[in-house]
Formats: C-alpha cells, structure tokens, sequence
RNA sequence: GGCCCCAUCGUCUAGCGGUCCAGGACGUCGCCCUUUCACGGCGAAAACACGGGUUCGAGUCCCGUUGGGGUCACCA
C-alpha cells in the first residue's frame, strides 16, 4: 500500500541535531530521510541546530555537521540556530504561564532523583508529584528569600488523553497521567529541549516531524504542547532505531560517522542506499544517484522493529557500487595519468576506489617477482613466446595458446605462475584486459625477471 | 518496575482469515562464462518464537509466556 502525500500543504521537514558530538549513522539515516521525503514531496528540508547549551555546543562541530551532511550529499534549504531564538522561547514561556500551563518548580535535582528511587523502590512509575503546584505564593517568596531560584514545568492536561496517527507506528495512544510535567526551563534560565523544539516546528512551518523512536513520549508530550501554545500539531513519523550486526544496542555504532567512512573506502552513495532502505522493505541495491531513493521512499515500507546496521554489509554494496562507476566520476581520485582503459579493466576487481592506486604500478610500473624453481624454465619458455606473438589483436589469448601447446600446460597450471609473474598476485581482473595495458616489452620483461633471466 | 513499540529464511522484509506445501532483496551454496582468482549471468537451500483460544479454516484475529527495542534527566 502506497502513502498518499499531501500535494496542497507544502511539505517542510527539519533535522534537528545539536552540535554537542559528530554524526552517527543513526543520526545520519535521519537526516537523510526527511531530505528525501521532502525531495519526494516537492517540499523543503530545514537544519536547525538545537544549541540551546552554550556549555557543551561547540562551533566547529556545526561546520562538522553541515560537511557531514553534504558528504551524503544532503543539503538543507535553510538554516536556523536555537541560540538565537531565546525571545521566542521567553515569549512561549510568559504566554503558558499566564494560561496555567507552565509553573516553577523548586526541588533540587537531587531532591528530585531521590523521589524518583522512592518510587521506583515501591514498584511505582517514577512521575513527577507535582508538589510545587501547591506552593502557595509565600512558600514561593519565602524559597526565593532563601535563594532557590526556579526551574519550569509544562503543565500536561490529565483530563486530555494524548492521540496522534504516526507515519510510521500507526495510532497512538498515551494517557498523560502517566507522565511527568516536562521541565522546559533551568533553574539558571537556560532552555531545554522541549520547548524550543516545539515553537521552533510551529514558527518555522514543519509539517512532519520524522525522528527516532527514542522521541515517542516525547510528542507525547509536546502534542499538548503545541496544542497549549494554539497551534495543530505536525504530522509525526517515529522510525525504528538502527542496532549493532551483533543485535544488541552497538556502542560501536555511535562512533560510526563519516569519518570511519572515508577510512574504509566507503562511497557516500551506498552509505545513502544502505541509510534510505534499511528497515524498510525495499530492497538495498546499488544506485548511482540519490534520486531513485527520493522517488522510492515511502513510509509505508519502514518496519517497527529495530534493524541491524551491517558494516560488512555496508561493503559489500560498496564494492558493487564501485564495479559500476564511470571513469570520469573518479578520473580526480585516481593515480594521476590512470585512463579510463585502465580503470575499466581494474575496476570490476576493487572493494574501494582507493585500491586502484595498488594496480598503478601493476599496469604501468615495475613488479619484481621471483617464481618457484618448478616454473622457471615455464616462465622462461613464455617470455620468448611473448615476445614472438602478434600483440595486435588479443595477446592474452595468443600467448596461452601458444604456451600450452609448446608446454603442455592448461588451466591453473598455466594461468597461476603468469598472473603472479605479471602482476605480483595471486588474483585481479581479467589477464586478457590487463595484458595490453601492461604491454609487450614490460610484460616480456616480466617473465624474464620472474624466471631468473635478469 | 510503569508506559510505548516489535516478534516470518543468517539479515532487511512481503503477507492486512482461505489464492502461502509462505514471495522479494542481501548473504550463503551450486552451475555457467572466463582455457586461472575475481567480475558478471543463471539456479538452489533456507523462516511463520512458544502455549492457549476464536473460526469450517490462522503466518494473518484475541490472551498469555518468552525474547528484543525504546522511554521514564534541570540530555537531546
């Protein structure tokens, strides 16, 4: 079954990451999904840098952010930072608070952590009590007389339970007794991310949120958020998170970004055809563009459950991605000098492109090579058919079937000890493409060196 | 512990009561091509977690068990 998208609204979604640490797959996949829904939908696709803590974002790790992304090959159509919309969020505040639905709270966060084992000691969930709801305006003003400062808490409407169609989970159904009035504000005025994530989805337009599912009773929370600040909430789409190949949470996979990546020769294009499929049901095939995986996705093929990220997985599509690359898409990464001869006889032999530069030399430089003493006089035997043969037409062929008439050898016997003498190894493209590449008088030379002759 | 998800081949999944002796993709294995290894082409093996119901009939609905994931911060 199909979604259906909406074509009048114009689609607007964000990736909402917070400069306090590098990129992570999980993070990544994110991204790069509601990018593509947006290019899916005609819609645009927002940055926004949740860097509410001064403490821990850093400046260097927003650059960090917007190269990553690019890599991937994903580029936001605007950008805009928390830090600099603290008026909204004040006015947000001031607007709750004089509707009843914010309220400041004096505990201490040890208080508070030991309520919560309290509870969780008795078996019991551990919600809030909302005890600072009865503080009377002289507790408060005695409290501030002893130099408590407070912290806020959105106050939830437990008489409205919480219902929301999820994109991706379906229907859902949250009874807000159950939770904890969200604290919004720190005791040193500093914002959380409750709030400002919420005005921030209503000023600037979002119309789907598309998130982990580490942020469900989160829209729980922040349904009746919008709702308290006069706004319809977005559309939501919770996606199952990414986990280790060993099935368990992965600590590994949070230090995997684009980084780790570039190290293992990995194509920004099959990390984005691994990332957009992943969990869902379509196939992870290779691509050479992100557009099949714009015009692909849907939410109707996400599953609920979480999947495993597999890096060897991840190579494997790598290397059928590099199979099918042109010449000209790696001309700038090759050795320099590498012609597209060259790159199309190696190139169905590469795991990454970087390895093209191993077969350099092969194709154009030296291989010193020393044969067994069994095939020696083989070898020998070959450099003068090499040099006798006609290399205009296929020389490959031409000298196997002049050798294995000469010598009697055939199969593994013949081929082994001539692609070691003329590459140095034990396996690579096809000999018939490579010969010519390599050419008559180094090929003879070759040999001639691998038997002992010079 | 409370709440929310999930449970089909090794992996990601299709399946929305009969058309399923369960389909696809990746991986694995085999064959072909290549007078070698790879690439490529073709093909095969491989799964409904368990226990109760409901029903003429259950992978498909209900309950439970077990297992997995998420969340319950003055993190995001």
């Amino acid at each position: 079954m199909k979604t259906s998208y909406p074509s009048q609204m114009s689609v607007v979604t964000r990736f909402a990451p917070s400069p306090t640490g590098r990129l992570h797959v999980g993070n990544l996949r994110t991204a790069l999904h509601n990018w593509l829904f947006a290019r899916r939908s005609g819609g645009r696709f927002l940055l926004r840098l949740d860097d509410t803590d001064r403490e821990r974002s850093r400046a260097d790790l927003v650059e960090a952010i917007r190269a990553d992304l690019a890599w991937l090959g994903v580029k936001a159509d605007a950008e805009h930072r928390q830090s600099q919309r603290f008026d909204r969020y004040d006015a947000a505040l001031a607007r709750l608070a004089a509707a009843g639905r914010a309220y400041p709270a004096y505990e201490t966060a040890q208080e508070l952590e030991l309520k919560r084992k309290v509870q969780l000691g008795r078996g019991l969930p551990p919600v809030y009590d909302r005890a600072a709801l009865g503080l009377t305006a002289e507790d408060r003003a005695r409290l501030e007389a002893e130099g408590r400062r407070p912290h806020w808490r959105f106050r939830l409407d437990h008489d409205a339970p919480i219902e929301w169609e999820d994109l991706v989970r379906g229907r859902q159904h949250f009874e807000p007794r159950l939770l904890s009035d969200p604290v919004i504000r720190r005791e040193d005025g500093t914002w959380l991310y409750m709030l400002p994530s919420t005005v921030d989805d209503i000023e600037l337009g979002v119309t789907h949120v598309l998130r982990g599912e580490d942020h469900v009773t989160n829209t729980a929370l922040q349904v009746q958020m919008f709702e308290a600040l006069g706004a319809t909430p977005p559309a939501f789409a919770h996606e199952a998170l990414l986990v280790g190949s060993e099935g368990k949470l992965s600590k590994r996979l949070g230090s995997l970004g684009v980084e780790a990546m570039n190290e293992a020769g990995i194509e920004p294009i099959a990390l984005a055809a691994k990332l957009a499929r992943i969990g869902t049901s379509l196939p992870v095939e290779p691509v050479a563009s992100l557009q099949p995986l714009v015009e692909s996705f849907d939410f109707a093929t996400f599953g609920r459950a979480p999947a495993r990220f597999d890096m060897e997985e991840l190579k494997a599509l790598n290397a059928r991605i590099v199979h099918g690359l042109p010449h000209q898409a790696v001309a700038d990464r090759l050795p320099h000098g590498m012609s597209a001869a060259d790159w199309e006889a190696i190139r169905p032999n590469l795991a990454c492109v970087d390895e093209a530069a191993g077969w350099w030399d092969i194709l154009h430089g030296h291989v010193e090579q020393n044969a067994p003493e069994e095939d020696r006089e083989f070898l020998s035997r070959a450099a003068e058919l090499a040099a006798a043969i006609d290399w205009s037409e296929s020389p490959w062929t031409a000298l196997a079937s002049a050798l294995k008439t000469a010598t009697g050898r055939a199969g593994k016997s013949l081929f082994h000890p001539l692609r070691r003498a003329l590459t140095g190894r034990d396996s690579g493209p096809e000999m018939a493409a490579l010969l010519p590449l390599i050419g008559r008088d180094e090929a003879v030379a070759r040999l001639r060196s691998a038997a002992g002759l010079s």
